[in-house]
DNA sequence: CCCGAGCATGCACTCGTTTGCAAGGACTGC
DNA sequence: GCAGTCCTTGCAAACGAGTGCATGCTCGGG
């Protein structure tokens, strides 16, 4: 078997040995054509297009298209400083939250024939900044960020030096930046609601960090939700990290004292680390404790028991950032908008009316 | 409150009034060390920096570094023809086997200065074909692919023109090039044996599609296995995709005729099918018919019931991918080499031994 | 019939870096 | 003391595309 040319182009430059074939440059088909370079350029690009004669646009497009030409992005971003390329910055991948997002980004981007580059931060500010640095220096044409902190000054001064970016998921204090996020408040309230429906009065709240917007915005309007029954709303303990090991301390820390016979977690991992606390002292859910997440994961329907969670529009979260993204490229929108996008209170296993009475727990071991 | 300098950069190069902040350049280095920028451009480049002078090195560097100077990855670009970006394609990232790989991927080239870029083809050669050519636009330096076909004429084509890459979890037959994967037919061969050892004999399986390597290797492990223990090999449905639902439709013509009382699904979207499918026909897992998934995705074993499952490890498949893609483009290793990483097979809740008697399967509805 | 307007195209420079080649200087060995 | 060599640095030409400006052409009106 002898070397074939490669797909996808033209024969007409005559393919020499070595098995990479060079791509046709915007001067090779200006020669095709018979036009200069400007020329072609004006001629390929949609903008100027209306500058050459019509004729001649064809003539060339009909060789760029004969010779499998595409126009070289690098040279085009480094004339133009712009690289039809954007960030993404999130926590963690593995994050279950944040696939979804992530390829609603991505799918919405594409559309408008953006690529994009993701970054994990493990929501260290260190990495997150530079992960930043690094893909500014690659031209990118905007951010979307899903690791803000409520405080933050790398956001801040981001935004102080017009580098046009939008929030997802978590949200900055005073920052005067588009934002997408999940309406937090109303679906902790629809929580409460619904555990006080159940005849639950004890409930407790696993709080996520709360340097996070996700995790103040949740606890304050579960305290206010709470203060609207007329119950205690101090029943708080805050998770280092929205993680299943920070949500069984934090749990296990609960159960120590006087006993909640509900919680509402401050995400679904947190929730599952809970289920991992009553496991130990053996406790059943929903029993003994009823719990409920926030987020409805993927999958987490399947849990043993099933959890009850909020559910928040993830794909949806990520177009929708996308677009805001998109608007603000285009310069059609400068002014900042916040979007909230429409929660559900999905209930399903994890919740039950309180125990008559309550049993002792098993210490664990 | 007056506008300040944006952080990072030194005062020198006086900051006009509009808020963005030229980014120094080699060449305002070059001026500032009083040197031309082709010896500052070889003082800042470890592989050249041996060319000049070492009192010049020093400082050139600590010019750089006073003016905050980053090169620019576009201009370098431009004229290396290489970009320290790898291309990623996945089928979906939404599918909870690959975050943990992508973020292997990433953890390791980022290691090493490399920044990814992914994209979801959604197992669409159409799709796939047209996400590898803008990649290539964009001078990946190489690829790491998910998406691989059995026989697949976009990676031949590619791997025919030189094009840098490593195959990961799929492999595709007679290709000559680096590829990364678990060790499948282990994997099936102890489901097998596990299943043969609880006393299953009426064993079937739901293969995954026969055109991607992991479908097609897992068949065969299990007629082999089958085989070995002297049983039936030929109780096999091919599922169209690897998805819930053609895993439920599967087992739902598989429950159809004589009912198998223990079935090995080709991964764990399909195990989850089978779940739906047992649900509907008024069957338990594992009292009536077990079920083993492969994969051991993440959260699999908090499912009702715990999902058996073959796990793979799945991050390290990222990063010995990463590595063997590292290897070749540093030209260290020219030479394909194939990988295959250990699997475990983890026994949880959805297996158990056949019932002494088959109860019948309630119609669904 | 001539001049000016306007359209189509070409010219040349630029974006920021890398790199082959050449030149200048210092130093060594004879 | 001179030639040859090495070391250090500068020069200039790329990489591939975009774009302000100039130029040449055509056409219309007076």
């Amino acid at each position: 078997m002898t070397a074939h040319p490669p797909a996808g182009y033209g024969y007409l430059p005559a393919a020499s040995l070595p098995h990479v074939a060079p791509r046709p440059t915007l001067r090779d088909v200006a020669t095709a054509a018979g036009v200069h370079p400007a020329t072609a350029s004006r001629a390929l690009n949609d903008a100027t297009r209306s500058l050459v004669r019509p004729a001649t646009v064809a003539r060339v497009r009909e060789m760029a298209a004969a010779l499998g030409y595409q126009v070289n992005p690098i040279a085009r971003s480094l004339k133009t400083s712009r690289s039809e390329t954007v960030g993404v910055l999130v926590p963690d991948l593995t994050n279950p939250l944040f696939p979804p997002i992530v390829r609603g980004i991505e799918d919405a981007l594409g559309d408008s024939g953006y690529t994009v580059l993701t970054a994990n931060t493990d929501n260290d500010p260190a990495r997150t900044s530079s992960n930043f640095a690094a893909m500014q220096a690659r031209q990118v044409d905007g951010f979307i960020v899903a690791t803000a902190l409520l405080d933050d000054p790398l956001m801040h001064d981001a935004a102080a030096r017009g580098v046009p970016m939008v929030l997802v998921n978590r949200l900055t204090e005073h920052l005067d930046v588009s934002a997408v996020s999940a309406d937090d408040a109303t679906g902790i309230e629809r929580t409460v609601d619904h555990l006080v429906g159940l005849g639950h009065r004890d409930i407790a709240h696993v709080a996520g960090p709360l340097r996070v917007s996700t995790g103040a915005v949740r606890l304050r309007a579960f305290r206010a939700a709470m203060q609207s029954h007329g119950l205690r709303d101090d029943r708080v303990v805050e998770a280092e990290a929205y993680s299943e090991a920070a949500g069984r301390a934090c749990l296990l820390k609960l159960l120590d004292g006087d006993r909640p016979t509900a919680v509402v977690a401050g995400n679904d991992l947190l929730a599952l680390g809970c289920y991992d606390a009553l496991a130990e002292s053996g406790l059943s859910c929903p029993d003994d404790v009823s719990i409920v997440g926030f987020n409805d994961m993927p999958f987490i329907s399947r849990l043993q028991p099933p959890l009850t969670s909020v559910r928040v529009p993830q794909y949806e979260l990520g177009v929708e950032a996308a677009r805001l993204l998109l608007d603000r490229l285009s310069g059609r929108t400068v002014t900042p908008r916040v979007v909230l996008l429409p929660v559900r209170l999905v209930v399903r296993g994890s919740t039950a009316p309180p125990p008559l009475v309550k049993r002792p727990a098993r210490p664990a071991g």
